[in-house]
DNA sequence: TGCCAAAAGTCTGGAAACAGACCATTGGAG
DNA sequence: CTCCAATGGTCTGTTTCCAGACTTTTGGCA
């Protein structure tokens, strides 16, 4: 018999589950908040809520939050008005967050995580650029555009986050939306340990702008080639800091 | 504050486990079932090995084993070379299965996974193709385009899976395998439920030699549009039979 | 000022999942 | 013919996780 499985068997009859709950909850929330989904001051939704969107039992929810409390990353209130506030402000890189970073993914992992995001985030492009645009659709990728261009250093990294997911919130599948969230949290921790720079952020706004050119052009080609160019640029950049 | 969460929240707070391990084991070795990765008359490794690739307990595993038991898709034997041997031969295609196979995929379920099949297979093909491939790695592609031709129709739909598959394989990106592996179980059902005609075959047999000429060749725009060409002729084919 | 609604905090019983030891069956090797 | 290794089959105690009822805190509002 002819067989073919190859890799396929590996990934297919991988984990059917990545930890305990608890564990995987923690994760859950600590990327959430880093990606700025519920940003500084804010809170999460209330217990109940939450727990029935992730799935879980409020127990288990509630010892993550508390985990979270206890790093610092959340300020818990009760009461009326109550919740769980968010106290994270993204830390100022310094030397040595990079490489420890890297060493957290394993080996491999930062090819792996460059390379998923090349795939996926080329084929956004790619899909949203052979699409009839409706004018909000354009408008609202003009809008996260101009975000990244206004924001401050400190509100850069989240809104560099915000443009490139809503390039594959505008295709509106859901799976494509996941998976390039997926792709970005890979690399945010990454991007969070090396420093904002002014000539890398004026050489991002290029490209950026090219990307949007070619999605509202409808040119897939060179919408994909556009996102192709920038993030091999950005991956240019994490290995220039780590060599 | 700028908040510009979007769909970004719903993809990120969404549940941390889909099922219960029972309910997500089933799926997964119905998976490898289906998509012939344990062909017809192999056997599935053995319960403790399994057990713990999945990350599972051997309690659990063996419910779900019996469940498929019971469906027909395994035949367990105990003693030594025993083992739950694969039972599974596609069905041919019935009038109506594709009707109801998208209707279980839910409202939208069809363009989801159509636009994420093409997002993730063009990715992995343009990324291939501006990879430098050992002569070990170009064999392997020029074997699977060999075998899908040379296919027997009942063996089509397995070959073509590995065919496809091997594309991303071949990147070493096992985040991008993965997500390949799951743009193409969404569309299984589908494909199970159409008839495999011979001008579909021809056809499909010049694309997917473009699509190896294009990868071997080093051209990664190439390679993106002779995916994206082949799969809208998939995607055209599935809206055809659904009118 | 007292009430009330919304939130976090607590407790309990039960179900799901696990780890690991042990049993039963099978077919080949010596 | 006997033994043995590899496999599925079974049992037990423990841990994790859950559903849901109940309690406490808080701040606005009538």
């Amino acid at each position: 018999m002819v067989r073919s499985a190859g890799a396929t068997g590996v990934s297919l009859l991988r984990p059917v589950r990545a930890g305990n709950a608890f564990e995987e909850t923690v994760e859950r929330l600590l990327q959430a908040i880093k990606l700025g989904v519920v940003g500084h001051g804010e809170k999460l939704p209330p217990e109940r809520e939450l727990a029935a969107q992730l799935g879980i039992s409020r127990v288990t929810l509630r010892e993550a939050i508390r985990a979270l409390q206890e790093s610092g990353f959340l300020d818990v209130r009760r009461g009326r008005y109550g919740g769980a506030f968010v106290v994270y402000q993204p830390p100022s890189p310094r030397k040595g967050d990079l490489r420890k970073a890297v060493n957290e993914m394993g080996p491999g992992g930062l090819e792996d995580a460059l390379t998923f995001r090349m795939a996926v985030e080329c084929g956004a492009a790619q899909i949203l650029a052979g699409t009839d645009l409706t004018a909000a659709q354009r408008e609202s990728l003009a809008a996260r555009l101009a975000e990244v261009n206004d924001a401050a250093p400190a509100d850069y990294r989240r809104m560099d986050t915000a443009f490139h997911l809503s390039i594959a919130e505008l295709t509106g599948s859901p799976l494509l939306i996941s998976a390039c969230a997926d792709a970005r949290l890979r690399v945010t921790d990454l991007l969070n340990a090396i420093p904002v720079l002014q000539p890398n952020i004026e050489h991002a706004a290029v490209q950026h702008a090219a990307i949007v050119a070619a999605i509202l052009g409808g040119d897939p080609e060179a919408a994909r080639r556009a996102v192709a160019e920038h993030l091999e640029g950005t991956a240019a950049l994490l290995r220039g800091f780590l060599s």
